[in-house]
DNA sequence: TGTACATCAGTGAACGCGCGTTCACTGATGTAC
DNA sequence: TGTACATCAGTGAACGCGCGTTCACTGATGTAC
């Protein structure tokens, strides 16, 4: 966060990198802009020819976030590959990883209490990510016979709710140091194996 | 919120109340002790009384939260009468009228951060309510033939985990604003069945 | 029944603090000519 | 290549505000006798 002169030449990036770092050290209402312009280097004045205000600053960080949760979503299904069944379990890894790696993001995205309906370029991203779920449950839905195939849309909701639950309750902030017996992806994978078994798809019963 | 004289009578309720009401307005970090106290007509140092800073007072309102979940939780579960299936859904529709209804209790038990690890008595009501989930789990692992049967823990975190996430995502505050074609409870609800048949449990397939 | 006294809930004034936001400004950068 | 000038990112001082917390205090309540 070094400055080289009168101007800063990075500002509107560099706060937004403070405001992750103390969103994840104090939680998503952690921040002021007072202390990321002073993390940053920079007058308390300066983050305001970049931002309107402290709700704008975080939309810019959820906003990053789903674009980072897209890519890597989409990088784990693999549209598809090698099949879909293990196609999805990369995928529900991949959701819990963001939700702990990323937890400042991740807190941006689903704690913040952003209004998104305010920002239509925020809640496009959102789209953009759920999405890609949407996708991989489609696909899946194609496994199944035609008279008893669910509804896509039903399917890739319970396996976003299945795994924000679990994010949210074990794997992210706080929710890391509740006592599991088990790792969290296992968790998620044996919710979806089971899932997926009510639906009819995947290892027939031993 | 009238007084009567110099002694307020019930200030710690009435904080707690004032609190909740912070809370579901403006969200977990919604409120001060500051305020509070002004909103029960009482002067700002008056709160100190009864509790040490703004946590003990949101571990308070998280502390009950627990304690009326874990009753209306019971409540609906209702030892499993009439049947484990219906009884189940019974306990699932609760748990998102109790996200929704009391957004306040919600969000201290869920999202105000607390240090669960600092406080025994909150970590306890909060064990009691999962408590519930856990019995009606594993009651309806009993109804699986000993050599397919799930371990109940599992089962419960599963329940637990898919309620959770849709609460969070379609009945909690912002959430609640989240455009879905069904209603939250129809959701859980069907992700509950198809959930249930992976185990083996409830109607055959058509 | 009356009275002295201990207890303790709530007072109100005070403090230092950091925040959000504004303002006229300054100085670096880039561009027209 | 040089120069005048427009642009605009960042300054720094200032403001009013509400917060958390402390302190010696006050006055209501209840109880011992």
């Amino acid at each position: 966060m070094t400055r080289r002169g009168y101007h800063h030449g990075n500002l509107r990036e560099a706060l937004v990198a403070t405001a992750m770092a103390l969103i994840a050290e104090k939680g998503p209402f952690g921040f002021t802009i007072a202390e990321a312009a002073r993390a940053a280097g920079v007058s308390p004045a300066a983050p305001y020819r970049h931002f309107r205000d402290r709700d704008d600053l975080m939309a810019e960080v959820a906003r990053q976030g789903f674009e980072r949760f897209t890519t890597r979503l989409a990088a784990a299904w693999n549209e598809g590959r090698p099949d879909p069944l293990t196609a999805l379990q990369n995928l529900g890894r991949t959701y819990l990883d963001f939700a702990r790696r990323e937890p400042a993001y991740y807190a941006a995205m689903f704690e913040a209490g952003l209004p998104l309906e305010v920002d239509p370029g925020l809640a496009r991203a959102g789209d953009r990510a759920f999405a890609v779920l949407r996708q991989a449950a489609e696909n899946l839905a194609q496994t199944v016979p035609k008279v008893r195939r669910p509804p896509a849309l039903m399917v890739a909701l319970h396996l976003w709710s299945l795994a924000h639950g679990i994010a949210s309750l074990f794997a992210h902030g706080d929710g890391g140091r509740r006592w599991l017996a088990m790792s969290p992806e296992d968790l998620l994978e044996a919710g979806v194996l089971v899932y997926l078994q009510g639906l009819g798809i995947g290892t027939p019963p031993r």
